[in-house]
DNA sequence: AAGAGGCACAACCGCACTCTA
DNA sequence: GTAGAGTGCGGTTGTGCCTCT
């Protein structure tokens, strides 16, 4: 905190910095609820908050917003992200666009205290070729086992379904694992969202009670679109040959000799994604 | 019990882009 | 066309909590 000193740098130290207090939240909350969002350094003043316009849009997009997510993220959402960042790097809030609820800030510390603490365990650079096919190769397949038990263990409570379970059954360039997520638009311009699911936004909603929680009268809405398609096709497992990486026969690639030196062996693996 | 170290997450910073007058 | 304000984004840092010794 750098708001203890006066003299020459009083009007600096005027803006306030560090964790915000219950009553600075409050005073955000309920200015922004009557007049709105957006000018965040003029609602700043306005609000009567000491706060720079980005602290208090920051504040808000992570944390006061309604329809903000709390808690650890879903195996989907871990997929979705593993899977995208595998296409698009670190754009964060790209990501967090296809994780309604997420922020690319919670998306960024997911995968910097997640990811790459895996990386780390590996000894290998998370940037990385060999890094990302460990991803694909080991850590999605489990996170779709982990979505597959869940959807069945909530019975018809199923919001996920992983069509194709054997992809090398189908040609390369139509593999395609599915599920889907409940998206708050629909984006057209990526690709990444085409027609091939099965699910429905509505039954997310319907099925998951905690959604309308979250979304109030936005869970309605999204009862109102179309079913969100979400084509993990280009999960890019296209990219590792005719293995097969059908979710009830996954076996780690003995074959392959990265995944047979020390540092990658299976029960590596394993424990690793115990920790996960 | 207490100190050290690690982890997770909130918040800040700097830069680049967009908007507006 | 341009300068300044506003905004978005990714990287980094600070801090509280938890676990281990």
């Amino acid at each position: 905190m750098r708001n203890c000193c006066k003299g020459s740098e009083q009007e600096f130290d005027e803006v306030k910095r560090g964790a915000w207090t219950g009553e600075e939240d409050n005073l955000l909350i309920h200015y922004i609820n009557s007049h709105g969002e957006g000018r965040w350094n003029s609602l700043a003043k306005s609000a009567g908050l000491k706060r720079t316009g980005k602290s208090c849009r920051l504040r808000w997009l992570n944390y006061l917003k309604p329809d903000t997510k709390r808690g650890n993220l879903s195996p989907q959402e871990q997929l979705v992200i593993l899977d995208l960042h595998s296409k698009w790097g670190n754009r964060w809030s790209k990501i967090a666009r296809y994780l309604p609820g997420r922020t690319d800030n919670e998306i960024k510390n997911y995968w910097r205290t997640r990811v790459q603490k895996q990386a780390r365990h590996l000894n290998i650079d998370s940037s990385s070729n060999r890094f990302v096919e460990a991803l694909h190769r080991f850590w999605m397949p489990r996170l779709l086992e982990k979505v597959e038990q869940t959807s069945s263990s909530t019975s018809n409570a199923s919001t996920v379904t992983i069509e194709n379970k054997s992809l090398s059954a189908c040609p390369q360039s139509e593999q395609t694992l599915l599920t889907s997520l409940p998206y708050p638009q629909k984006p057209t311009n990526e690709g990444y969202i085409n027609s091939t699911s099965s699910v429905c936004a509505t039954e997310y909603s319907s099925q998951m009670p905690e959604m309308s929680q979250l979304y109030g009268d936005k869970a309605s809405s999204l009862q109102n679109v179309d079913c969100y398609d979400v084509s993990i096709n280009e999960l890019d497992m296209i990219d590792f040959g005719s293995d097969d990486l059908s979710i009830g026969n996954f076996h780690l690639a003995d074959n392959d000799h990265w995944i047979r030196s020390d540092d990658m062996a299976p029960d590596t693996y394993w424990k690793l994604d115990e920790l996960w």
